[in-house]
DNA sequence: GAGATTTTTTAGTCTTATCTAAAATCCATG
DNA sequence: CATGGATTTTAGATAAGACTAAAAAATCTC
């Protein structure tokens, strides 16, 4: 335990509704570069007009760049803060099923309110229980403690190509009975996949999946991010 | 896991503030019967226009009967929240002992703020895990999960006279320093403690802890929950 | 029992976060 | 490049919970 020597850690905690907004700019830039005012709603069940309200508020504690009309971006506080919150909420998802027998499908709510509560002590004692952890239980990277980040984007099973073979990496965790059915599929990280066909208009794809042939439907195969097996990587 | 079919659970959750107003007047009713505003303002650090403002939302929520300018007496449903939220605090305190490495002195700060976020059945949970323990890491009593309550009030050791000897078995837990100094005292649940002398006018006690004599001030004294050896209790 | 003191309540303000309805702006299309 | 439709922002309201300052009630003191 050398660690009391260190500074003695910012802790600078913002209110829930700012953690929760931070986070959810912070994965949605993560796709599209800045980010719009109606994907946040969409994603945080706001109304348009509470999202511009916070983002106003956001912009004003330099947690965010905003061009109105066009979208916001995380500014580098932003962005320190929102892994922060990442880094809690995926630590706890994965302590909450390794050792008090969470199921897979319900450590996401849980998670969505402790990530506020949990104090920075807390989080890293459970990061070392756990033996500091580098993905959750969806596949999904952990933050380091200083916000290091692993820059990876895996293809979504739904966008594969006939024939294509693969590994599944990450799931989308929010939604429990989705989440459920994937894994009654077996469609979770680690379970290899080949897509054998795909129906026209958005229809579902015939997956295999550990010798068995699955029918997914478009939406839930977009849940699923799988890395290409070598080669095949177009 | 036959607990599926039961009943689907009231979950019915109060604010943060709310829940932390019930458990504070829960705890001060015990000793004074009726809790006056100030008592409550003093215990939760806010002003006295404060409470008042809180009690009389309380009161609209049918969570405690108001008298005005004499105090509040929680209701049956005020009551049931409170021991929710109390049973809550104490388990997660003693989960952070012993399954992650927390000192004694510093679980109340952190139980603090998750026993609002956490889910019931993440508090049973943790109660199971901890072999659904009735005593929390400072002594007090865990109340059951339908709000069972094991009266029992022990004298404070401040109150003991010479000659007096006891077991302690409770210890106040709210402020980490004093905390930190009764555990360097020896002074923790089921040590046993001889009064040997005490000083006039409020001066400290010269008390016998496990074969060495200690002097503990009167403040610190009154922190100390004692139960008294048989027929000594007069 | 009349002041003086303490305690509690009232009145009014502030902050955070949300909403609905209306106005402003952007963008696609003809 | 005008216009209709979608998106975003503004305006105004509400709720929770905190505060300060002032008024009211209870209590203490002589
Ligand atoms: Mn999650
Ligand atoms: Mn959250
Ligand atoms: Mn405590
Ligand atoms: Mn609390």
């Amino acid at each position: 335990m050398v660690s009391e020597i260190e500074r003695p850690a910012p802790e600078q905690s913002h209110t829930r509704a700012v953690e929760d907004y931070l986070k959810a700019i912070c994965v949605l830039q993560r796709e599209t570069g800045s980010v719009q005012t109606s994907a946040l709603a969409q994603r945080l069940s706001r109304t348009p007009a509470s999202v511009t309200n916070m983002v106003k508020s956001l912009a004003e504690q330099g947690l965010v760049e905003h061009v109105p009309y066009y979208g916001v971006r995380l500014t580098l506080a932003g962005e320190r803060a929102a892994l922060r919150v990442i880094r809690r909420h995926r630590l706890i998802e994965l302590y909450l099923i390794r050792h008090l027998g969470y199921s897979w499908d319900r450590v996401h709510a849980e998670a969505e309110r402790l990530e506020h509560a949990a104090s920075d002590e807390l989080v890293e004692r459970i990061s070392a229980v756990l033996g500091h952890p580098e993905i959750d239980p969806h596949g999904s990277p952990i933050p380091g403690p200083e916000g290091e980040w692993q820059e990876r984007t895996y293809p979504a099973l739904s966008e594969l190509m006939p024939g294509q073979t693969g590994v599944v990496r990450e799931v989308s965790d929010a939604d429990p009975e989705r989440l459920r059915y994937l894994a009654d599929l077996g469609l979770y990280p680690s379970t290899p996949v080949t897509v054998l066909g795909r129906a026209p208009f958005e229809g579902p794809l015939r997956v295999l999946v550990r010798g068995e042939e699955k029918l997914v439907g478009s939406a839930l195969a977009a849940m699923v991010r799988v890395e290409l097996t070598h080669e095949q990587a177009r």
